[in-house]
DNA sequence: TCATCAGAATTTGTATACAATTTTTTTAAA
DNA sequence: TTTAAAAAAATTGTATACAAATTCTGATGA
């Protein structure tokens, strides 16, 4: 996998934004990020102006780029836009359920069943998001994969801290009740749990805030 | 309104693509672009990668960028998503529709009407995306609009010609019919009347291609 | 003590320089 | 003529240079 400079710098920055290693509304100094990453300033450059484009970046003219500080009302639109998505991604997945696509859904639940026990917050975060995201790839809409992927990673930054351990669980459970309804081609059912697991992931946020690090570089590890 | 040389770069670029003035597909060369911007290649890059993340822009390794020419499958699945958001707007928005949010969609098509009788296929064009973007602003979900915004360019993209003026009066009517069945506050007949109005409008896509000028420079004007 | 201003230091925004890669042209052979 | 290889030209990717703007610092005066 040949990755170019600037795409492993919006991938290292996104990864520490979403993580909240980053803190929302950090200055994310050019120069700084530049020597973590041992390239010119005209790389980090390119990387902000795409970063800038997924919301996770805001830049701000002369003054320069900063994680984005997504207000309450912003994560509440958000939300609204993941329920519109969902809800009908949920439906259709039900209808058009094979066992092969229930078997890979599977597959991804014991991933997380298994990030549970660890105690890499990061990783659980990512995998719960993925969950999502995977059922997108399975309904065979990459578009709508895509759009989603970036709609969670925006839920993260809202998200004042990492997702307790027992968030995470419920999540999962939360997860694991889905694939059985769909399994089963209860639709509605499916549906049910689906808005019902969104709200739940809406409420776990904008709680309990940690103090990130304060350092670029630390944070970047 | 201070705009940045590059957000000035992106726009410029987004229009010549969305209005088929480059040609899907086409090479975009950093100097040339620079030259017509009377920048520097600094600039366009940083435009292109902005672009990259729309996906109206497409950036091979060492080779440069193009003009996006997305499938048919991918054109497929960006309406699907499509009509997932819209199906969900339209009946929030007959829920939620005051006479004031009714009678600012009503100037939109008042705009659309006058668009009509003009040559402009541009703007026209335009204007019937904007419809659908308005919408979502009125709801009041700004992030909806944004990404239904990005969605409808995509779209304009896939389109291999201006829509025809007839194709665009149907469009106009077709509004026209569904803020009628929301005035009313006839939420099925609305679902029904957007669903159909998306469905047209897709079949409209693909057909009739018409030869975009071959030079960049005259293309943006 | 606090506010304000001038100057220094830092940081951003843009252009330019240069190496690496790709594309085009030229040349040579079958 | 067509194909292949080599050389030349053009283009991309990255670093650096420099002007313009912002932020920081410390002195001055209320």
């Amino acid at each position: 996998m040949d990755i170019s400079s600037t795409a492993m710098i919006v991938q290292s920055l996104s990864r520490a934004i979403v993580e909240h290693r980053l803190q929302p509304g950090a200055k994310l100094a050019e120069q700084k990020l530049a020597d973590h990453f041992g390239v010119s300033r005209t790389l980090v450059r390119q990387a902000f102006f795409q970063l800038s484009q997924n919301r996770l970046v805001r830049m701000e003219p002369s003054r320069g780029a900063f994680v984005a500080a997504p207000s309450v009302e912003e994560a509440k639109q958000v939300f609204a836009v993941r329920r519109m998505l969902e809800i009908e991604l949920t439906k259709q997945f039900t209808q058009t359920a094979t066992p092969a696509k229930i078997k890979a859904l599977r597959a991804h639940l014991a991933k997380e069943h298994e990030a549970l026990h660890d105690q890499d917050a990061a990783s659980r975060t990512e995998l719960l998001g993925d969950f999502h995201v995977r059922m997108a790839e399975l309904t065979g809409n990459d578009v709508l994969a895509e759009i989603l992927g970036d709609l969670i990673s925006r839920c993260s930054l809202i998200a004042l801290m990492y997702q307790t351990a027992r968030d995470a669980k419920c999540s999962s459970e939360e997860h694991d009740r889905l694939v059985e309804a769909i399994e089963l081609k209860n639709e509605t059912e499916a549906v049910r749990l689906m808005t019902e697991h969104l709200d739940n992931v809406e409420k776990s946020l904008t709680f309990n805030k940690r103090q990130p690090s304060a350092d670029i570089s630390e944070a970047l590890r």
